[in-house]
DNA sequence: CAGCCTATGTGACCTTCGTCACAGACACCC
DNA sequence: GGGTGTCTGTGACGAAGGTCACATAGGCTG
């Protein structure tokens, strides 16, 4: 059960849903409830059955698959009015999870029931129009995903990494590495060469962009 | 405009428009063809803009990324009965090809429009029901390839890619370096030392595996 | 300030792959 | 059979990254 405030914040996050017919969304808000999420929460794992659609209203949950040495790999971000991609998938296959998700910021969310949510997809033209969409951007960055890890350099995919955060970046190089799936050394050997260049300066969960047109023709190059 | 023959064996691979309403279906008949393509056609590529939805009624399609150093990589392919989730990101997300689509046998498809196909996806529960597993099987795909790229090494990857296929494999080294996103000589290298284990019999585009048990284990480590 | 925890710098070393350069080997066709 | 093109085997070599083992350095707390 929503209460009023939080279902103004979820319109406002998720406006199509401002058309959605009175009985489902009175349906929606019945059955619906807001959870909030310390960061660092483990969202949903890998194996783990599917337990319902969620919808961002803060935070955001980084989805990351993980190898068995330890290594990790983030497959993409979600963020508020955003949907997960994976989430979509097992609940439309029927399958279990098979990344882990994890609440990168205090997070909070209303989780639609499998029930609500196909009764959505299959009675609400928008909501279904939106979820396609959004499949298709992150297929997109998936298959980008793929070509990186496959034939780029990993110079050129921290390069574009730190271009892709906002200038203080303010985080430790192991978890950049995890952004990556490298090793924690390898960041720090290539940040180095970074800041030999004057491209960065760095200093202790900071790294700051100096030359941000060096960095972008690196990543061109 | 499909003959009668096209239709029924549209039907027989594609079961679910047996319930598609007759007018929808006289439309589809009467917008749609069939093309035939040669083993070794490019369906579409990089940066195209989508030209329609295929349905395929014989051979198969592969989708490769390639990079600019010439090496490719096979990201999924396309079988009858199945469909291409990339064409269905573009025309759903309205932007253009990220990877090429190539006939890897002589190939029978339909092409539908995009306003055929999007007039199926809003009006034909059972087609919008059809796609969305399909997207959640690809994307499941495409999350296991990242990560076999980012964690695996590349000698078990080849024993699996072995594995999936139907022994005796009649492929080129080339073409198994193609698929995995690497370089012939490896591949030459790496079954050469499957064959020193007995695992496999090496021929002139011919490998047969002798020792199925030793290289699911070997993949399984 | 001392102690402690975490983040970072760094060198040595190894493995995996990729690249290059050929040498055979097989198949096919005249 | 000889010529030709494609496929495969192989050795040498190098580059990229991963691993290990520490050293060092910030920053927080008692």
């Amino acid at each position: 059960m929503l209460n009023p405030d939080t279902k103004s914040r979820l319109l406002q996050k998720y406006p199509l849903l401002l058309d959605l017919p009175i009985p489902e969304m009175e349906n929606l808000v019945a059955t619906s409830s807001l959870f909030k999420l310390a960061a660092g929460t483990v969202v949903f794992d890998e194996n783990q059955p599917c337990q319902g659609f969620p919808l961002l209203l803060s935070g955001s949950i980084h989805v990351i698959k993980s190898a068995p040495s330890g290594r990790e790999l983030q497959l993409y971000s979600v963020n508020p009015g955003e949907s997960c991609i994976l989430t979509s998938s097992c609940l439309l296959g029927h399958t279990r999870y098979l990344a882990r998700g994890i609440a990168k910021a205090e997070t909070e969310l209303i989780v639609l029931s499998p029930l609500v949510f196909n009764a959505l997809l299959s009675t609400f033209t928008p909501f279904r129009d939106y979820i396609f969409g959004l499949f298709s951007e992150r297929i997109t960055d998936l298959m980008e995903l793929i070509s990186a890890v496959a034939f780029q350099k990993l110079d050129q995919r921290l390069a574009l990494l730190l271009l892709r955060k906002s200038s203080p970046i303010l985080t430790t190089h192991q978890a950049l590495a995890d952004e990556l799936g490298s090793a924690r050394e390898i960041v720090s050997r290539l940040l180095k060469g970074f800041g030999d260049q004057g491209w960065v300066k760095l200093g202790r969960e900071h790294i700051e962009i100096t030359d941000q047109a060096a960095l972008k023709r690196f990543v061109e190059l």
